[in-house]
DNA sequence: AAGTGGTCTAGACCACTCA
DNA sequence: GAGTGGTCTAGACCACTTT
């Protein structure tokens, strides 16, 4: 960080879209170095980074570009900042993120929790679609996938399969139990932080096998959420989808 | 603005939360004045605001201060800022805008541009669900209905319902036809712009009434999407109700 | 009291647009 | 070349948390 805005900074892949080369703000640049070191866990999910001073002083730029670099990064949900005590990596166990990457709420808005019950997980090689969408290649090795029910107060509400990555987590399908948070198992046990996630929602007709699951008749109407999760440095980790009845929940989304 | 950090300052419905009273920084209280003039029409969408210079002169604050006010505000989507060219306010019908309050996309991920055709506008007075997500108390005066259904290359594919304040919206039950677009109506001929929405989804089964104009079985799965949209100033000015067949559809949801 | 992030300022310079 | 927003810096002070 030595000589000032030099052109021939790397354009990193970093989901910026629409940019021109030969210029690359120093604070986007430092954001990226600060995101390579969180992505590589150099700071796990709840530790405190170092103060805006420090970073300033150990990447040799003002404090300002640390600052703006940092509101970036919370913006982003990678980090959160606490005026008083300091930044913090983010926990997918935190309540705001939980809600975050589940959409369905009570018909009230009330927030639920469904218990899930592992219904069986198997270890594969991807199929045609499976391979494109989590990025596999010929030679990366199988897929894990997980059938589970979601309930609330007993009564089944979900049914989904999601497919991972396997040499993403390994061992993952030989473990005894799953917990109901999979990205807090994800992020503690295999350094896979949740980042962001794009949902696609249709309404579906429920299938002979899922009707009986969820108890209903065949036919019923279901909503089908199919989502793809990236990792904070951005590359597909799991895709799920999740059949649900909606007749005591539905899908929130905000507008803005 | 002459006093700085004046304890008593007026901390005004801006949407924050959890706000603590006895400090309000600066640069919000900025963001809520030009808020509150854009709000009040004194600059029209598409219009050029003045530059940053300028509203520091007037309001009596720093540049850089100005600049974290207006931020906020294209962080809302309120306002477009253009380097070398301005800061303008929001048009509904850029095309940033039309895609982010519509979510349908075709199941390539394609933008889709569906016809609309009005069944009926009706003048009535508001049904108790009606006038509390509008906001309408006893005098307040009556609700404008609109029925109407959307095509995709001449099937039709949505039928929804739409509620308005006939307060804010005087005459538009008489107009001899609606566009495609009515946000851009809303906000060319009422000044009403819509800033942000919420919306709520459920798969259902068609009736018998919706079922024959989206040509289908009675029963067939449709994608419900709820939305009340708000104004600038944050009150709650439509509600929309539409069914969805989603056979050739799907809504995409962002989550990060 | 010390340390953190948050605000505010002032000034310099850069990138971009348009006349 | 003039005017706009965008970046970067340096320093002062404020609010909040912890010791």
């Amino acid at each position: 960080m030595t000589d000032k805005n030099r052109p021939g900074a790397a354009a990193a892949a970093t989901g910026d879209t629409t940019e021109n080369p030969g210029y690359r703000p120093l604070y986007k640049q430092v954001r990226d170095i600060i995101t390579r070191r969180l992505a590589e866990g150099e700071w796990l999910p709840g530790a405190m980074l170092p103060s805006e001073q420090e970073l300033a002083r150990s990447l040799a730029v003002s404090q300002g570009t640390v600052r703006k670099a940092l509101d970036a990064m919370a913006a982003e949900n990678l980090i959160e900042r606490r005026q008083g005590r300091g930044t913090f990596v983010s926990r997918q166990d935190d309540e705001r993120v939980l809600f975050h990457f589940f959409r369905l709420r009570g018909d009230d808005g009330s927030h639920v929790f469904p218990e899930s019950d592992v219904l069986g997980v198997t270890v594969d090689m991807p199929e045609e679609d499976e391979a494109r969408i989590l990025g596999i290649s010929g030679t990366d090795g199988g897929i894990i996938r997980i059938r589970r029910t979601r309930s609330l107060g007993g009564r089944p509400v979900i049914v989904e399969t999601l497919t991972l990555p396997a040499a993403r987590f390994p061992g993952l399908d030989e473990r005894d139990s799953l917990p109901n948070n999979l990205y807090v198992l994800f992020a503690n046990e295999y350094g896979v932080s949740i980042a962001r996630a794009s949902e696609r929602l249709k309404a579906v007709a429920a299938d002979a096998h899922s009707a009986e699951i969820l108890e209903l008749a065949p036919g019923a109407p279901l909503l089908a959420i199919e989502r793809v999760a990236y990792s904070i440095a951005g590359e597909p980790v799991e895709w799920r989808v999740s059949l649900c009845r909606t007749d005591m929940l539905s899908y929130a989304s905000e507008l803005r």
